[in-house]
DNA sequence: TCAAAAGTGTTCCGAATACACCCATGA
DNA sequence: TCATGGGTGTATTCGGAACACTTTTGA
């Protein structure tokens, strides 16, 4: 037991995991297999231990539920509603995360039998427990708005990829058409991309050139006052 | 007494209070009176009780320390370093807050006396307590970034204000010169303030119009897909 | 009459948009 | 040979940037 002179509340994170497909944008999420909200889809998320920082929480939270490593994670928003755990007064750090989906597809499955992890498209979001649906909102909102400005979407994809796939991402995430050749245009303009020698494979049409995304490069330019703007 | 199966952090708040003066962007600073860190300046905060969101919590917070009730208040990060707080773990939620400075600044300086308050400017700022340095640069980021795409800025100034104040501010903010004809063009186009009959009082030269920031027309604006960028 | 800030239009340039056809490949 | 997506250039429009002089007012 643990004593204070003043009343304390609980600290959790909690995580938007965000992954694309061939379609869609997905979230992953963990049915909940005890009160409250059982039976009902949540965010991962678990308390924070005292020797780590949120961030460092939300990193392990992902890693123990989906065994996912290395991804872009970055604070959302503190979620401190009196009531919005009926366990008791729960302040909750919101993270969300980008994870190249097809890479991790097996690890969660894996997971998912013990747990139940599922990766739902945003646009079929089922009910979800405690003030998730806010959560998830704000987190949407922000990957929307962020996408547009910083070149995170490459987060979403294979560190190869062709430029279809990066503007079916756009198109997908901004949920709007984009022009192809004024994306390329753009795109290419800005010297982010390494055109690679090799080439799509299997495909029954014309293979389109690969690229890949110059994370030095865009650190050097954006140093110089650069903006990545779609 | 409260006891907890498992230890838990302390959960405070901490605002950053913007304030706009003649020539400077200005923060508010409390000089510590006990320790840790005592004769440092921090920014204004205190522990978030049970009843309370962060968010009411900080509104609270100003109030106490600085007498100002309402103003633009909005979530800026959760620090949760693991020793940013030598008396043992406290994560806190800091908040940012836009004032009309010169309205407050009479009860500011009143509460000063008690508590030594006094503004800062942005670009002489003393050593801060705790990891305060690291929150400043983050709320002078964040404001510098959102006073670009939302019309905050009008947070800073009277509710009446002349063309040249509303350009000084953002000269201010943003760190460099704006070209006064087109910066009037812009504002003015987008049909957002209301031009008052009223004049400047009391200048030696000619006397500037009166401007007004209509808020529901923003408001209206926005629900229809505008955007308001400087 | 001088100092100090208010107020006002036009030109130029670059970026965003709109738009349609041929090419390569595997089935 | 056909279906499927890959790949490419130009003309137009719109917004941003640069730029200087006249007006008003109080000291």
């Amino acid at each position: 037991m643990y004593s204070y002179e003043y009343p304390r509340p609980a600290l959790t994170v909690d995580c938007v995991i965000f992954g694309l497909d061939e379609n869609d944008l997905k979230v992953l999420l963990i049915e909940r297999a005890h009160d409250p909200y059982e039976g009902c889809w949540a965010f991962p998320g678990g308390f924070v231990d005292m020797d780590e920082t949120t961030e460092t929480a939300a990193k392990r939270e992902l890693w123990e539920e989906t065994g996912i490593k290395s991804m872009f994670l970055e604070q959302l928003y503190t979620f401190s509603g009196v009531e919005r755990d009926p366990r008791g007064r729960v302040v909750s750090v919101a993270y969300y995360a980008l994870v190249k989906l097809i890479d991790y597809n097996d690890q969660v499955r894996a997971s998912s039998d013990a747990k139940k992890a599922m990766w739902f498209s945003v646009n079929e979001m089922p009910a979800l427990a405690f003030d998730h649906a806010e959560i998830f909102e704000m987190a949407l909102q922000r990957l929307k708005g962020k996408v547009r400005y910083q070149p995170i979407g490459f987060e979403l994809l294979t560190e190869k990829f062709t430029l279809s796939q990066l503007q079916k991402l756009y198109e997908i995430i901004l949920n709007k058409e984009l022009d192809k050749r004024n994306f390329r245009k753009k795109i290419l303009s800005m010297d982010l991309l390494v055109e690679l020698s090799e080439r799509q494979q299997g495909v029954s049409h014309r293979a389109a050139k690969l690229y890949q995304f110059d994370k030095e490069k865009y650190t050097a330019l954006e140093s110089k006052g650069f903006s990545f703007e779609l």
